[in-house]
DNA sequence: CTGTTAGCGCTTTCAC
DNA sequence: GTGAAAGCGCTAACAG
């Protein structure tokens, strides 16, 4: 039974006060280099852990962070706002806030408008990001600011977030071209693919970890140039009517974004619902009940109360400067069908 | 911005000590009735919200868990060790521990004793259990003395256990009855079940699941009678070979438990692992070579590492008397195929 | 039944 | 550069 040590011990043992350890702790500065080494010695010989509820405690102050998510109905970005809420008491016991700010962020000028706003605001922010240019600078600027920032869902890999929360779009691509050529049985036939629009980093990125598994491992199946529904159901519904028109040998098919309602309307009105294998992303409303009534056959997910929660925990973990549990903040890829549905 | 606020706050609000709302908040005995409901209102009035930090680091003493595992060489169990050493920090910084108990846990008087033997020394156990009468009683024992208990991967839902941290296994069983059947294409044929032992809770639900959903939904496939490899690969790969021979036409094979390398290479050595579609169970080193190579299709997994944190997180929950983030705890049917590989 | 009080281990002024 | 001391909000004795 080890009595668990504690600041003052190694003041102690260094032979210094409880003050200087603290700043040797927090590499603060006004500090000799010869009492900064002793202090450490100090700790490191006695595997010093400090009491992270003392710490807390401590420091009195609350800490506000920002979610910066889309606006518009994407159930996906709405499920994590309702994580969100679902956080609040656990928040509240560890004197911390969110706010959500939804804005345009497809627009860069705007989005990072509203980065901008939050410089000196805010202890951390979660942001959905397009990767441009103008946004990136924005981030930097809250990082600069002292704030600790993670990008949510979409990265922005080049700019100095501190953390990314998401999946590996790439990878999720490869798995959904794995699961449309393993459905398709030893059939051939052409492969469909609808996106929101290859201009966003997560959607171009999933096509194309798709185009490489549909080349490399079922050359029987052909893959049509990508159509671009802009994440919304019409649009969606009224390209797939076409291409299904235009095609009566499709096999397989690929919903890379949002609109998933529209484009299984087109393909139940069609009759063939039956003969394609249908793969999509997120667990909805809407993919839920296609899962059930077999029109899809599998969804591709990730998890958005993880994503909530690990942003979260991270923003909360970088600002206490705490390690983050890598294991535990990856984001899974979750193929979900009719029989592991959540 | 709304300044926390905090017991001495409540206490003025109904016009009594300090002492008497920690009383209250607690639901400790010794206060009148009315008094408990004067303090109540004032806290429900203002949406009172303890500070986790004070309590805990005013209480002091250091919690000390235990886990109570298999003994012997199955991969996943020994994941859940390295996942629990890799938190190492993260418990010591809350100032608590655990140790973790190997034992027999196949044989019910054993696992029964070892469980009798935390009564009174531990505030916390997770269990590998058994589902059997003693096994139960000694849980039951455990929860009487305070401790707080969940059951880990296999659950005793007769128990008094508060809380069960795995996965649905009949969920599973449906998942790879799925898969199996959807990766033997349209083709006619027999599909062969290995399992560790049905007098396992979990084996036995997984096996019912398959079975319910290639009765009902691929009636083209038969399914052969269950064979029993012990979890072990020598056994299993016997039994393999066996089941090979004796029946040409295997299309689809769902190896239940562990014993995978001798399943494998039992089918490997056949020549027909590329017309068999084979699905087993978690993430291991083996599993994981096998996916990549392509022997196995898909693996069905509980991430150890989730299960690992989740009974940490549920123990601790548990013994602050702290609510439980039941979308975060609840485990889930991992489907992984060597594009989703984590 | 209720109140007073002394910490828990760390952070943060403010002195020296 | 360094140290002393006053809390942070709650718990747990102990007194009444």
């Amino acid at each position: 039974m080890d009595a668990p040590l504690t600041l003052r011990d190694i003041a102690r043992q260094a032979g210094v006060s409880l003050a200087t350890v603290d700043r040797v702790l927090h590499n603060r500065p006004g500090v000799r280099p010869d009492t900064v080494r002793r202090v450490k010695d100090a700790m490191t010989r006695s595997a010093f852990q400090p009491h992270a509820a003392a710490s807390e405690l401590a420091r009195a102050r609350a800490r506000r962070f920002a979610f910066v998510m889309p606006s518009g109905a994407n159930p996906f970005m709405q499920q994590i706002q309702v994580q969100l809420g679902e956080m609040a008491s656990w928040m509240a016991a560890r004197r911390l806030s969110v706010d959500v700010v939804t804005t345009d962020v497809f627009d860069p000028a705007v989005l990072a408008g509203k980065l901008e706003d939050l410089v000196g605001r805010v202890d951390g922010a979660a942001v959905v990001a397009l990767d441009h240019p103008s946004v990136r600078a924005a981030i930097n600027d809250l990082v600069e600011s002292g704030a600790k920032v993670v990008t949510l869902v979409s990265d922005v890999p080049s700019s100095r977030r501190h953390h990314y929360v998401g999946i590996d779009n790439i990878a999720a691509g490869r798995t959904a071209g794995a699961l449309v050529g393993r459905f398709a049985g030893g059939r051939t036939g052409r492969i469909a693919i609808m996106a929101g629009s290859q201009a966003l980093r997560d959607h171009a990125e999933r096509i194309f970890g798709f185009s490489q598994v549909m080349a490399g491992e079922f050359r029987q199946l052909e893959v049509l140039a990508v159509a671009e529904g802009h994440d919304e159901d019409d649009r969606s519904e009224h390209l797939m009517r076409q291409l299904l028109a235009a095609h009566r040998d499709i096999i397989g098919l690929y919903n890379v974004g949002a609109g998933t309602a529209g484009v299984a309307k087109a393909l139940t009105e069609s009759g063939r619902a039956g003969d394609v294998a249908f793969v999509g992303h997120d667990v909805t409303a809407v993919t839920r009940k296609l899962l059930l009534n077999g029109v899809m056959d599998a969804a591709i997910s990730q998890n958005p109360g993880h994503e909530a929660r690990s942003a979260v925990r991270v923003l909360l973990a970088l600002a206490r400067g705490e390690p983050i549990l890598s294991e535990q903040e990856m984001i899974r890829i979750d193929i979900v069908m009719r029989d592991n549905l959540p």
